[in-house]
RNA sequence: GUCCCCGUCGUCUAGCCUGGUUCAGGACACCGCCCUUUCACGGCGGCGACACGGGUUCAAAUCCCGUCGGGGACACCA
């Protein structure tokens, strides 16, 4: 037996967890869960500008959201601790130092100023954009001069000049790079803090990190932190680096075509093992003909050896389909909670729901059954069961209201309606059935205009259920109304 | 610009490593039919892909090279 698995997510708070880092975080928590590993969780906000309190907050009401539970980090601590970045800055400093002094690592005292022109420059030639290394070879005496001197600086790595490094990914397979193509990169800013690349380098070491699985566009990151860990002397991680998440357009993904962060998913009213379901498909499959996993099955099923190498793009459709599939498995009570808020926002309900409109919310629900297959479509789908007045669907209601028969249809079926002495299902089926052969029409031609004068759309519950929830008064006045406006 | 990654139905993917069993399988979406004298569900069926060009081989989606296309990285962001 080899040493423990000991993954981890690093999110940096500067914003809500994305589907992206939801899905990086899921593989690692599946690939520890799967080794009986460890998961831990990590808060990179060494960008002291854009870390805030919000975001770390939302991230991880994200995390706990997924079920993404975590054995070592904030809140929870664990032994390796602390697990936010801003309380080991000494820890950073430390090991810093201790390159310098080594000769690995050197101070730099050029401006971002400086630096910021001379990149230009480059990029007006059509050159590389590195650093010139102008800091490289100063004398000792003249660092601590300047030093005492109090001037900023940060602290470069001094990278190899020649030769190359090889990552060995369990994703990608061997990627080699020039080690010409490395900069001698920051590792330390001028405000102390460390740079993501050294950050992430010590942490991974302190914290005996085995595997780092994280996004393809670390894998350029990958050289430098392998030359770190070589020069601290410390066993480099395994790495795997999963594909990007893309939109549809196979650009960046982004608010531009739908929901991205997890907070909002929630809030259209997505379920979390819907959502976990699904990001687990993306780029990974377990033999390309299931798609339904329950999260017990993932975390027994999941292996890195399956992921594959190309990215993929989030298909909103596909998702809305496999809520769908686990908004069966919910109770009708869990089907309401849900939807609930839609109703609320929409106006359609008011705050503290009444018992009565409870259980009214309850029976729209329960017929509207497998149609819903996120929350907020709940507006959509029984929004009618709510309002006073009928929103039509121009098209349907100018196909289906506007032919000639439909009038003195209503009237007949009006009258009928109004004679029945209880209105249920069973009163109801023979009153339209028994007038649909009397007139010789067919079902459709009945039955369609009735929906759309009592709910707007041609698509609804079961026409009898709606006419049962709806009360006979109402769905009287909606026949009634909807005749006057179109017969 | 330089470096790196990727390229199977519209989308997610299986197959590729270990070439023949695949005129390429599943799922979502779309279309049609059946079921239902309504909507939906369900059942059945259809549409639909190995980026392109070379090479290796008796045989290539599978191996090699090139081209094109997409993405990522080149910060005192992570």
């Amino acid at each position: 037996m080899s040493t423990k698995v000991r993954v981890r997510f690093a999110p940096s708070p500067t914003g809500h967890l994305h589907v992206g880092g939801a899905r990086t975080a899921l593989f690692n928590w599946l690939f520890a869960r799967n080794k009986g590993g460890t998961f831990v969780l990590r808060i990179e906000d060494t960008d002291v500008e854009r870390s805030t309190e919000e975001s770390y907050r939302s991230v991880l009401e994200a995390m706990k959201w997924l079920g993404l539970d975590w054995d070592e980090g904030p809140a929870i601590g664990g032994d390796y601790g602390p697990y936010l970045q801003s309380e080991r800055k000494d820890l950073y400093r430390e090991w810093a130092e201790r390159l310098v002094s080594e000769g690995k690592a050197y101070v730099c005292f050029c401006t971002p100023e400086e630096l910021a022109r001379k990149r230009e420059e480059l990029k007006k030639q059509g050159k590389d954009i590195k650093y010139d290394r102008q800091c490289r070879d100063l004398s000792p005496e003249e660092v601590k001069r300047l030093r005492d001197e109090g001037k900023p600086h940060v602290m470069r790595f001094k990278t190899p000049l020649g030769g190359e490094t090889g990552v060995h990914d369990l994703v990608k397979g061997d990627v080699t790079f020039s080690n010409t193509t490395l900069d001698d990169f920051v590792i330390m800013k001028s405000d102390g803090f460390p740079t993501y690349n050294f950050a992430a380098v010590v942490d991974d070491a302190l914290m005996k990190i085995t595997h780092v699985i994280r996004g393809d566009d670390h894998l350029s990151n990958t050289p430098k932190q392998i030359v770190l860990y070589e020069a601290l002397g410390v066993p480099a991680p395994a790495f795997a680096h999963v594909p990007m998440i893309m939109g549809p357009d196979k650009g960046r993904l982004s608010k531009r075509h739908g929901a991205t962060s997890i907070g909002q998913f929630k809030q259209d009213g997505y379920l979390p093992e819907a959502l976990v379901n699904y990001l687990a498909l993306l780029s990974w499959a377990f033999d390309g003909a299931t798609d339904l996993f329950t999260v017990e099955d993932l975390k027994r099923k999941f292996s890195l050896e399956k992921v594959s190498s190309t990215p993929a793009v989030f298909d909103y459709p596909k998702l809305q389909w496999m809520n769908g599939e686990y908004m069966k498995q919910r109770s009708i009570g869990d089907r309401v909670d849900l939807v609930v808020p839609h109703l609320e926002r929409a106006g359609l309900v008011k705050s503290p729901l009444d018992d009565d409109t409870r259980s009214f919310v309850e029976k729209v629900v329960e017929v509207v059954g497998e149609r819903l297959k996120v929350g907020e479509q709940i507006v959509d789908l029984a929004g009618f069961f709510f309002k006073d007045e009928v929103e039509y669907d121009p098209a349907a209601a100018e196909k289906f209201l506007r032919p000639l028969h439909v009038g003195p249809a209503f009237k007949i079926l009006e009258e009928r309606l109004r004679a029945l002495e209880e209105f249920d299902e069973t009163t109801i089926d023979p009153v339209m059935r028994g007038l649909v052969s009397e007139m010789g029409l067919k079902a459709r031609d009945l039955f369609q205009p009735v929906r759309i004068a009592l709910t707007g759309s041609r698509k609804s519950p079961g026409l009898f259920e709606v006419m049962v929830i709806l009360g006979k008064d109402k769905t009287l006045e909606r026949l009634e109304i909807a005749r006057h406006k179109f017969t």
